[in-house]
DNA sequence: GCAAAAGTGTTCTTGGTACACCCATGG
DNA sequence: CCATGGGTGTACCAAGAACACTTTTGC
């Protein structure tokens, strides 16, 4: 039995925030400030406190290192890494979060100290923390199964969005392009996915689209589903 | 900062091992030997040791508890549970595995010392230790799952199965009625979910039936849906 | 030849896809 | 009146659901 010095074992989590920006899905990377890895981009997280629940951790780190409030978006535990020497400080199991968010503006833009910032997945890939990419990895791919079978496309988007907006989230995430014409009809017919706010959003240039808001239900039935299903 | 006292802190796996027999579906239960919860049935997990990988410590646990083999088995990590008083022990967190197999008679049958033994999921519901009641829940619902997008049903059969058999376990597990002609036809259509294996198996009645062996297909495209999807 | 379970074919309906047109606004 | 993006209608096709009959064995 090896069952001894659990002193090193320590909890941890970690937060795949992802958001659509600037026609391009963006997470939210810190930069570390210590070893190991100081200098680098990683996940934000932490360790979890005695007696501290997990999803009450994963709100306050966000909260910590960059300012976010969870409560305001999705979030939502997808996996654990447990691998030994994932972490040279020792034992270290993670819980990984994956939290989604309209494109807000950051409350921590300007004191830049914090180094949080928001980095578009493709250009980031290979280079976080730890085994950060296979997290965010891990994190993408469950966010693109969730837009197929739940409503999690509309915690992409502002309160009120309209259908072009929902769709480009789809079309982003998923990196295809989608009909506008079917997929407003599978968006409207699906009972409790969306529901017209009666106001409508004037383009700068074009007709005004109108505005809908996230309806009551979570589950897509029937299911969008992609069309190279991997 | 509350950071200290990590000692406290232990990760433990426990598993949910299903199966699909006589006709319901079942559970892997054990009954525990020691306070909290003596002589109360529980799912089989333990302890993680230090440097142990979750996965290892899950085949470990297994092994230890019930006898059986967990290379030969799906097992596929689903959930964490760390809410701080979930164990009167102290704080536990704990990663929870779903594990599928084939109705094989269990190894430990005879040694009931160990008190491992399968039980109808429907029976035992509600009188499980800790928060297993909710984690077992969560196991099925994820089962559930799986079935409609992977390959997973074959896990539950033996190594050569017919069609009847892999349907009985969509019903058994789904709790509802399959038309047997679209059900062979889905699944026969489906590439690379099963093949067959050119032999039959004469039922005690009745014309044989083909036999087939699990196919290299893990993902199932189109998906098997449940008419309500919850 | 009868009981029991396996296997196959057809129709109907629904949802998915592809495509073209009209609408409402700002400039 | 035109450029720009929003919204709708329709024909075609693939998949799912409902349903009845034939086949192969043991007895």
């Amino acid at each position: 039995m090896t069952t001894r010095d659990h002193a090193q074992l320590r909890i941890a989590v970690d937060l795949a925030v992802l958001t659509v920006r600037e026609g391009a899905l963006q997470a939210l990377v810190i930069t570390r400030g210590n070893d190991p890895f100081a200098g680098r981009p990683a996940l934000p997280g932490g360790f979890v406190r005695t007696d501290e629940d997990l999803g009450v951790a994963a709100v306050r780190e966000l909260r910590e290192e960059t300012r976010l409030d969870g409560d305001d978006l999705h979030l939502e535990q997808f996996a654990v890494y447990g691998e030994p020497r994932r972490d040279p400080r020792g034992r270290v199991v993670s819980v990984a979060y994956l939290a989604i968010m309209p494109d807000l503006p950051l409350p921590v833009a300007g004191s830049d100290a914090s180094g949080a910032a928001w980095a578009a997945v493709d250009k980031i890939r290979g280079s976080l923390a730890f085994d950060h990419d296979r997290i965010l990895d891990d994190a993408v791919e469950r966010a693109r199964r969730r837009l197929e079978l739940t409503t999690l496309a509309t915690a992409f988007c502002p309160p009120e969005f309209t259908i072009g907006d929902l769709r480009s989230v789809y079309e982003v995430v998923w990196g295809e392009s989608l009909d506008p014409r079917n997929f407003s009809r599978k968006v409207t017919n699906t009972e409790g996915f969306v529901e017209p706010t009666g106001a409508k959003r004037v383009p700068p240039t074009g007709r005004p689209a109108a505005l809908y808001r996230a309806g009551p239900a979570t589950m897509l039935n029937p299911p969008i589903l992609r069309t190279a299903a991997a």
